[in-house]
DNA sequence: CTGAAAGCGCTTACAG
DNA sequence: CTGAAAGCGCTTACAG
């Protein structure tokens, strides 16, 4: 700007104003014709770390996840980074690797360099990030998952209970009456009301004793999956089996595959999540599918109009089953 | 600062030296450590924004990706990430989606940030971009691709002619002699490359008549790899094919399925690309594997260590053939 | 219609 | 051992 104003003969206060478009009613329109002349000739681009310090504004949303290459993260990525350059904001991004201590690290990194928001998939046993994030004056909403002990946190996941409830509804629908899951042992609220919507639906409409949910370990997931897969198909004789995150699905369905399990025929699947790799399956995999634009979207509309200071509270989006092949 | 300056009754200055840890000989202990203890009472993060103006250095990394929701680039924005992690970076990603003027936008934003690195995946008929980046004084490394008609970029990418004449050899190990491939309709060479080192090393292997080479154009790429696949293998009646980008192996494999044609009993099949879906898929599929982490690593590395100016050019990667069910 | 000045929150050479 | 001062590149209220 500096040396614009050299160029141009006039004040740097001006240079600001016109490459601004403020004050434009009062600026000499030659003038301000002359300096964005200049500044295009020059090659000039904001220095915006000095207008943020000026400003206390970065245009930079902090997107903590889990794992950036996990396609679900990815995907999520992909959407608010669309949706936050419409209102002229980047993307810092870090993957937590589900570990507490990553997560804070990355936390205060973000605090650090002044991000306007924060977008937070924040892991199991991270509760105290939660209360440090409070006490900061920065904007942020929970995606994906939910902290019901904490209140007033906005939030934007799915509707996890209905989700599984309408699984358990297609099977029966299906024909199927003895339903199994597997899910994820861990403490996370979302994953817990997934499986607790499966259970209490198959419970009413087979009976408790026709359902077997079980839940493994994510370290030792492979073997795990192997091992409870085996017990229920080929013990509990179930007809029918959730797979309540695309972790597991990709590590079960290939198991299904070498046993020779034909699906549907000898058993009904339906998979967490949208994966391109069902294409690859030899049989039609059914799934429910997280609005992850939507939910992309709302997270970052309300964080851009937070200025005004509005609560979103819970916002739980409805699942969409899908039928790939239609069963 | 101010406010620990004012409670530990120092100057802002000695605040400074203290939390940066400079000065240390000079600086009585006991005043140090009080100023430590305040600042952690007070939860004082620093403000890098103000420190970036002052120190011209924003411990930041633009990345600039095709899309972050593809999984070849969602692992390289993992890995990079994890990379400049250990040097006390951070990354600022954006996806450009193989549109020069999207990607110019985005390069003018890192910029104008001051990102102290980039990493790009420059896209098809974005030369210019090329010619203004290079205008840059900001250290920059290309990935995956290649543009040989400039001189002295560093570029990480991998040796793509030598990946596909591996492809040839082992088809003709496992007794192929009519050979296919379908390639991208474009002119990033790193794509002709790979087609290059195909029809040539089938050529000299099995005759130039025995080799079917076709390109699809990527917005009609479902449709077109259909109709190729169609008129491949029915009609010229090869032995084998292999898909030369992981769009094309996604867009194909299905395909194959439905028509019920066995692998490699019917058809010898190797992709590019390693991806999580082959799992799902009935039958053994080869692929080239691309050292994503290694590639990922020296370009950080390049960047982290190019205050020694040093110059990197074009670092080709060997690619590793793997065969996921032994064939 | 335009400019001088203060200030955003830091760092650091210099003086004492 | 410590502090006053200048400056990083902008913005903006104020004065003229």
């Amino acid at each position: 700007m500096k040396d614009i104003a050299r160029e141009a003969g006039v004040s740097i206060s001006l240079v600001s104003y016109v490459l601004n478009d403020k004050n434009t009613g009062r600026i000499n329109a030659d003038t301000a014709k002359r300096i964005k002349d200049i500044a295009k000739k020059l090659n000039y681009q904001t220095n915006q770390i000095a207008r943020s310090l000026q400003n206390k504004k970065t245009y930079t949303i902090g997107l903590i996840v889990a794992d950036i290459s996990n396609f679900f993260y990815s995907y999520i990525a992909g959407f608010i980074e669309d949706e936050v350059n419409k209102y002229g904001y980047n993307v810092l991004f870090g993957s937590a690797y589900e570990n507490p201590k990553r997560f804070m690290d990355l936390l205060k990194v973000m605090v650090s360099r002044q991000v306007d928001g924060l977008i937070l998939a924040i892991p199991d046993g991270a509760e105290e990030c939660i209360s440090y994030v409070q006490s900061l004056s920065i904007p942020f909403v929970i995606i994906d998952r939910e902290f019901p002990q904490f209140k007033g946190l906005n939030t934007v996941c799915l509707d996890n209970y209905r989700s599984s409830e309408m699984v358990v509804e297609r099977f029966y629908e299906l024909g199927c009456r003895r339903m199994a899951a597997i899910g994820l042992d861990n403490n996370l609220f979302h994953l817990s009301e997934r499986n607790r919507g499966f259970s209490e639906a198959a419970a009413k409409l087979v009976g408790a004793d026709n359902v077997t949910t079980v839940k493994v370990a994510e370290n030792v997931l492979e073997e795990q999956v192997e091992n409870q897969l085996r017990a229920i198909v080929y013990g509990n004789k179930v007809d029918s089996i959730c797979f309540m995150t695309n972790k597991i699905a990709m590590a079960a369905l290939p198991i299904l595959l070498s046993w020779g399990i034909k699906i549907p025929q000898n058993l009904s699947v339906i998979c967490y999540d949208e994966a391109e790799a069902y294409k690859l399956f030899p049989y039609p995999i059914s799934y429910v599918k997280q609005p992850l634009k939507d939910m992309s979207i709302e997270a970052v509309r309300f964080l851009m109009e937070t200025s005004q200071s509005k609560v979103l509270g819970v916002q739980r989006f409805p699942a969409e089953l899908i039928s790939l092949k239609g069963y």
